[in-house]
DNA sequence: GATGAATGAGCATTCATTCAT
DNA sequence: AATGAATGAATGCTCATTCAT
């Protein structure tokens, strides 16, 4: 499960000037894309917003899909490290460890929902291995669940469904608040909406949902 | 639950001709969107793909955007009257009625996974009064659910797990397929995946999966 | 002075008919011409304007240049006509006779002053053989201007001065409503204007003005 | 009378550069504006005469009609700032001062007939601000006569009319030359055409014209 | 002679990317 | 390494004109 970053060349040699100017693009790119989607925000925009001009840019990109992929690449490596960083902190009972889990995962979802939203939807923005490099992270995430899973099954906290779908339709789950915000919104406020959806996820998993 | 189309006004007069046109239209942008994404598409994509030149189009839409727009609305059309068909048709008791609802409508969904997918990715693309009608013919469908659940609780046939979420999320479930599709081909086949998610849905409501 | 009317060929035979129909096209044009200019006037307006669909319009003129033509045609045969019949109704004395005749074409002038300020405008829209065919009708029309002031120098009523410039520059001063009309507007009635223009022109020619 | 320009917005940020290549742009603009009439131009044209590709040329400009401004915004500060130095040029006596701004004035006046008949014809394709802020330039001329001969009244110099409109007429007839042209130049020369008509002005305004 | 859908060249404008300084 | 003006192919869309019915 190692997250094999795609190269993006440079012409800037200073390695680490390269990572923290970039940085500094994907804080900037990101509040433009979410504002604008990938394809209104023009590098202009981008550039306006980063207060880079479009030369100093383009030396720490080749093209302008390079800073959508760099924002992915971003956040995927962000929520990964959220759901292992929840996973290792194994201190409680199983079932309620992967309570948390979920409970802090989806607390995280929540504050990037306008990022993740902008991922499923434009995700078909970035090329073949870009997409490729990205969808790899989604699968990591996917297979992160079903290890959670299958050993809470081998502690009989989870009933056994047999369903091998299963942990990627869990994971999917997670994505329901960015994809539904616009939905909900006018019905449901952020507590229900998170306790909604755990709760969901618990029942389904046969988990115990009284504490919530 | 009355569907109010957006009108979209045509230089041509003859109602029946703009119907048919626009079915090619529909036909050929499908296809182009499909393949490129909205923006990716040009114009001259859409003629090459339809054999209408930009003027031809052009009589028969106003902007761009209008081609997105006549594209979801048949896609939205389709699906409500899919579930609506899918649902009265109620010979059987409720639990089998429901799991042929639901298996139908996924059938359904997986034929129309690609154009679903680029719903999901490209409804920021539409302007305002596109999309509200758009989201409005979600919320219609999510209701459909809805009803559908409540009448099964009155009758016992699911487990009354009070989340008023449950539809929602059931609703979002559907659009598992088409949005983790390139996730799920190489590990799984249309089969594994249609009855994975029909299964899934079952148990989380509760219900006797025994017969799949 | 005989007028050289520019055929303009029409698929229509029947030339009561062709008459007919352009007296039609010349009055919705003209409206149109007015409100949006030449350029930005479309035959789709002019269809809307007239009732005409686009292939009957095409049956009476071969180019859109041509209806504006057409509005010219009537309008400078309509200010000649107007101009000669001021001139030839003889019956008071040379100054009075004068007098009246600017009056009376000041008047017509007043009237058809959008025509007239769209005629400056759009002159050079027309090709070669049309502008060349309404220049002859403005010499024309100036021609009839040098003719009056020669008969009353000869009678003594206007003071020879001998400048030869003179009938374009009288002329001329007839086109000064309907051009400067916006700037005068906000600063001068319809009557101050009338009379201080013709009082400018009979100064100008030495000619008493003290009955206004 | 302070000319307010209406600010025209640029990409390109140096402003000396920016008023440099809007000089160049005025410049080619003008000769096609002349030759083909606003409409009838098309940026192409423009490029093709400046040597500007459209991204450099829209680094300056926002719409095309902003080139027609800038063309007129040229011509109207030029036409002014002549009269205004012929005027404050006050050696001689009032009559003769009067006589020298007039024929100045008409000379330059001559010098740009193209593009003076240019902004009699294409003022109308200008919008609202642009035509205000034009318009307003035009009364301020008319203003600067209305100042001259009130001066020269005073002075006794020109003979009191009473009549409001004069120097609107006044100020109208210079437009004689540029609206005129066609229709003259068969039938007179330059000089023919200056001297016929700085004498009807001067013997208009009841001024000695034997000097001519 | 009327109808109105079809045609397609042409338009103004944008914007990712480059490159001289 | 930074700057920002220049590049120019490509875009969505219009509209005078034609022509089959």
């Amino acid at each position: 499960m190692t997250l094999q970053e795609r190269k993006i060349s440079a012409n800037v040699k200073d390695i680490d000037l390269v990572k923290q100017k970039r940085e500094e693009i994907i804080r900037a790119a990101s509040k433009v894309f979410i504002e604008k989607g990938f394809h209104q925000a023009t590098i202009r925009d981008i550039c306006k917003a980063s207060g880079f001009g479009p030369g100093k840019l383009y030396n720490y990109i080749k093209k302008k899909e390079d800073i959508l992929y760099l924002v992915y690449n971003k956040l995927t490596m962000m929520l990964t490290e959220c759901l292992v960083g929840a996973i290792n902190n194994a201190e409680k009972d199983p079932s309620a460890q992967f309570k948390e889990a979920l409970t802090k995962t989806i607390d995280v979802i929540w504050d990037y929902q306008d990022l993740i939203l902008l991922m499923y939807q434009e995700t078909a923005s970035l090329d073949k291995e870009s997409m490729h490099n990205i969808l790899k992270r989604e699968s990591d995430f996917v297979g992160l669940f079903r290890k959670i899973l299958e050993r809470d099954k081998k502690k009989r906290v989870v009933k056994n469904k047999k369903n091998a779908l299963e942990p990627d339709v869990i994971a999917y789950l997670l994505a329901f608040i960015p994809l539904r915000r616009w939905n909900l919104r006018q019905r449901f406020n952020e507590n229900e909406i998170k306790r909604g959806l755990i709760n969901f996820i618990l029942s389904a998993l046969g988990m115990n949902t009284a504490c919530y």
